[in-house]
DNA sequence: AATGAATGAGGCTTCATTCAT
DNA sequence: GATGAATGAAGCCTCATTCAT
């Protein structure tokens, strides 16, 4: 889109064969991994989906592995930003967890393939693990943090330990971004569950 | 039989253990798969490990698809197992929730690692997707069985739909059992918050 | 059969089962070599076959050129013993070549899958090669003596050398044995059409 | 094209002759499979002959079956096309026949490892089958209709049915094919004995 | 930047064959 | 004799990767 924002540009958008190779492999590479996972998947099948030469991958990447690398920041950064939910009064705690729960399930089933495969490759690869931690455990903190702050507040009275909460509603979320990835439908339901579970968490009594 | 025949022959040949080739391969898969994930695991690893000739494999099994649904089901079972606690006071919510919480986290703790295989590999293969399956909603259902009993009979107000507590529960441990899987030092604490926050989520509140 | 002309025997034919297992092996792989071919064929299909285990097979036959050989001279055995053709006036020629060609076709088409693999196999395998030929050049040699004696007789005044006419109505007959073979309903007229060649070959004229 | 800017360059590598693998493999096949017959040729065996890596063989060819269908396909039409006698008088009957036996017996002989194999593959793979079928059927078929035409103007008085004596013809030949193949020496006196034989199934006597 | 051609390395699988019982 | 279990040897095939152009 950004590239017709350039009024001189005389090239019209045409199908895919004009993006530029290295973007066009590694979508390729996220649609073939969600697809036939890390191990099953080839370099053939990417260059395949993305229409470029076997040889042409080389130009770019070193390997399945380094392409994952850089996929799985991507992967990361997306599902992170898709987390931060602008437009919520902060001041309404019942707002703020059910916005950010919403958001999160949200997040974690639409990138539901690729994390799992994050979290697969985080075993065997270093780098990888690096990123699939971040991935994990940076929404759990900023969860804690939040949490912290409402109970030095005097506005929530959690249950255990700000982390410890912060770790069980990651886990519940996730458990119900799973469902939600299987079966669409129950997304509504899943995110008024888990708000209302999380707030009870942290003490804080239903809507009226 | 006929090994008795001579008692002062020292048990003919045999080192390799004394278990049946089929019971080594298994065991070794076992211990491969977990060690090296399921792609990188190789036939001949597995049969390195078992101390079998490569061919010997195909004796019992016919690919490494097959020998990982058989073991599929062997994880399944012993997951499931584990989770029968035998010995405790039905009328004590308290002890039959923090026993079946310590149950669960410890158990998948034990076999995380063939866990996410199962999981992994349930993207793949339609029979280990069904082993899968069971073994992820059976501790659920038997869960959400429980807490409509008590519920039914006035002894617990959950917060919500008893099955989403019950999922939620399953999430929560698993989170944290994965975190006991890296810092096995932290099981008690997390056994600890986790009946806690399962106890709120029924609206009992903590012990006296 | 020569089993139940000894009176004094008690066993009666039990179904396979109690043929002894070298022959069940030989009639196995007869059955298995004519449906999968030579290369196709194992051990083990042979031993399936027979009902015998795989070790079983390595009692009675050092190897599957082994068994084939020996297989080689059974064929070789049935089919020149099936072109005897008794009680036939040998002072009628029409009758003696409408009678052997008949025959001939018969047991070519007859023996026609074994004896593809032998020729087959007569390209790899000495002692085969052998066998195959005899089993290819009997017939053409008696042929030929017949022709010569006729000639000599002045019975028949054949068109070229006398072993020539045989090797070429051994052709013939070999052509129309294949297309009895795919084709049994043309028979009868491969037998009457190869006989009036043949006859005419000799300088006989049709029958009145 | 780039390979002549370079005027000095001897020829870049490719000492391979410099026919390209492909065609080279298709070779080294046809002669593999001649000297080691189907079964016992092994991929390895044909690269080796090519001077191509094992891997290369795949570049082109899916498997051995698939190379030797390719292999029939051009064996088929080099028989046939020798079949094809160029400066024949055609109204000489004696001429086209002899020239036409010449060309069978020799074209048959040349080719008659491959045949075979041919012949044998027909059994398994039904491609095969279709190829081998019609390097059988249509010279029968052309020569049927030779001496159908010369029987309708008279200048022909068949034993048989035309069919049936072009099938003759063609068993004769092939039997002396074969024996040509074995002594090359017997060339001439096979060719002039299925000549005679063939004019006189015409009822056309010896020349003169 | 891009690619067609080629290959080294490595895993999978089959099969004839042996051996202890 | 007969067999279940096991294995060495060998072939097939795939795939990541390179290289000349």
């Amino acid at each position: 889109m950004a590239r017709n924002q350039q009024p001189w540009a005389t090239r019209t958008a045409r199908d895919r064969s004009d993006a530029p190779a290295r973007g066009r492999l590694l979508d390729a590479a996220e649609t073939v991994f969600a697809r036939r996972g890390y191990g099953a998947t080839t370099i053939a099948d990417i260059t395949a989906e993305a229409e470029v030469s076997r040889a042409g991958f080389y130009v770019y990447f070193a390997s399945k592995e380094e392409i994952f690398r850089v996929l799985a920041v991507r992967v990361r950064d997306a599902f992170l930003a898709a987390q931060d939910v602008p437009g919520v009064d902060q001041d309404d705690v019942r707002e703020v967890v059910g916005a950010s729960t919403a958001a999160f399930i949200a997040a974690y089933a639409r990138h539901l393939p690729l994390l799992r495969l994050l979290e697969q490759q985080a075993q065997t690869d270093d780098d990888v693990r690096a990123v699939w931690q971040e991935t994990q455990e940076r929404p759990i903190h900023r969860s804690a943090r939040y949490i912290r702050r409402l109970a030095a507040e005097g506005r929530a009275a959690p249950v255990a330990d700000p982390l410890a909460v912060a770790r069980a509603v990651g886990g519940m979320s996730i458990q119900f971004a799973r469902l939600t990835a299987s079966d669409p439908s129950g997304y509504d339901a899943a995110v008024r569950d888990v708000t209302a579970m999380f707030l009870h968490l942290l003490g804080i009594g239903p809507d009226r």
